[in-house]
DNA sequence: ACAAAAGTGTTCTTTGTACACCCATGT
DNA sequence: ACATGGGTGTACAAAGAACACTTTTGT
C-alpha cells in the first residue's frame, strides 16, 4: 500500500464555508464522515491523483488545488503515507457525484461534524491555510464565477474569515491591488440598483 | 520501497547561507552532490525519520525542523514518494559526521553547486520558505547560540535575505516585538566597545 | 590618533482602520 | 413611500523606511 491522497474541497454555500465529505460505507469507521481520497493509480503522480479525486467528486478541474501537508498513520489500518491537498470550488460549477454508497455532501466547517480518523485536524489545518492565503493572494478567484459584484466577493471573504469587513476598505484593497477590475457590465436583479460586475485580472494564483 | 525523507539543513557560515550536502558514492548520480536523506525504518514516523537524519548528519536535535513539501519521482530510480523537511542549525553546535563514503560538507547556497535529481529545486523552495519565515517568526533562534550580540543576529538576517538591513530599524523590530531580550551581560572582544548580549525570549517557533 | 564595531532618535511615507450618508430600483 | 442593496470620501493611527553621528576600546 504505497501512498494515498486526500482532498479538502472547500466552497462557500449560503454564506458559510463548507467542505465536501463522504459517508464511509465500509469499515474502518463505517458510517462516519470522512474526506474524499484514495490511493494512487499505478504510475500516477500525486498532483494527478489529487486532480482526479477532485474531478471525480465535483466534476471540476482548473481550480485552485494545492498540496497541504503529508501525514503518516492518518488512516489507522490503511495507507501509511497520506498526502493531503486542498481545493477551492465555485458551487455553481459543481455537480456532486451521485453515489449511493459514499453519499458525498457539503457540510459546514463551523460546526464541523465528527470525522473519521484525524480528518478533523486536516480540515482545521486547511482552513488556517485558506485564511492566510486569502490575505495575500487572489485564491478567491476559484470560489467565484467569471463575473460577480464586489458585494458578493466580500461575502465570500467574510464567510471564510468569520468576521464582517468594511465595504469601502474592501473595495479599495481589491481594486487597488489589481486583483479584480470592472467589466463595464451591470447586473440587474430584483428590487435593487444595478450593480457593476467585476472580474479577476488573472485566474492563476498570484501573490500580492 | 515505501517512502523516503530528505532534509535541507541550513546554517550561516562566514556570513553566507549554506546547506549540508553529501557526495553520492553509489549510482545513480555517483559523484554528484545531493541532499541527505533515506527511507523510513519499519514503523518509524516521517518526523522521526527526519529527526534521525538530521541527528545523524549534524549531531544536533532540538532545532527548528519543519516539513517542506512532498514530491514524487524525485529520485528517478528510487523511492516514489519523497517527503522533504528543512532544518536550521547553529554551526557552532554542529559536528559533521566523518564519513569517508558520503563526505558530508557545507556548501554555499549562492552559488549552489549542481545537485543530483531535482534536489536543486528542493533547496530553492526551502530557501524561499526560510526567507518568508524570517519575516514573521522567530525561527532564527535555531541559527544562533544562547547569547549573541544584535549585530551578529542582524548579520544572520542579512546573509539569508541577501540585502543589508538598517541597524536601528532592525533593533527596534526584534526587541519591540519581544523576540529577544537583554541578558545584562556584555561581550568584550578585540579592539571594540563591549557589546550587550541578547537571548531569545522563547526557543520554540512562534508567530509574530 | 586612528581604526573598528556598538549604540542611539527623528522625520516622512505608506498602510490600515474607523466611520455615515445618498442613490437607484422594484414593490 | 419604503425596503433593499450599491456606491462613495475623509480623518486618524500604526507600521515601516530613510537617515548620521557619537562612544568605547585596542593598537
Amino acid at each position: 500500500m504505497p501512498a494515498a491522497v486526500v482532498v479538502v474541497i472547500f466552497t462557500v454555500r449560503q454564506g458559510s464555508l463548507s467542505v465536501l465529505l463522504i459517508e464511509r460505507a465500509a469499515p474502518p469507521c463505517a458510517g462516519q464522515w470522512a474526506l474524499p481520497g484514495g490511493t494512487l493509480l499505478p504510475g500516477e503522480s500525486l498532483d494527478d491523483a489529487a486532480k482526479r479525486k477532485l474531478a471525480d467528486e465535483t466534476g471540476v478541474s482548473d481550480v485552485f488545488l494545492e498540496q497541504l501537508y503529508t501525514f503518516d498513520h492518518l488512516a489507522e489500518g490503511r495507507a501509511e503515507i497520506v498526502v493531503t491537498y486542498f481545493a477551492l470550488v465555485d458551487l455553481a460549477r459543481t455537480r456532486l457525484r451521485k453515489d449511493s454508497e459514499w453519499r458525498p455532501a457539503w457540510q459546514p466547517v463551523h460546526p464541523l461534524p465528527h470525522l473519521a480518523f484525524d480528518n478533523g485536524k486536516v480540515v482545521a489545518y486547511a482552513e488556517e491555510r485558506l485564511r492566510n492565503k486569502l490575505e495575500y493572494t487572489n485564491v478567491v478567484y476559484s470560489l467565484l464565477p467569471d463575473q460577480f459584484t464586489l458585494t458578493r466577493m466580500q461575502q465570500v471573504y467574510e464567510a471564510i474569515l468569520g468576521e464582517p469587513l468594511d465595504k469601502r476598505n474592501f473595495r479599495r484593497r481589491v481594486v487597488g491591488l489589481g486583483i479584480v477590475k470592472e467589466t463595464g457590465q451591470y447586473q440587474k436583479v430584483g428590487a435593487h440598483r444595478p450593480a457593476m460586475l467585476y472580474e479577476f485580472t488573472s485566474r492563476e494564483p498570484m501573490v500580492l
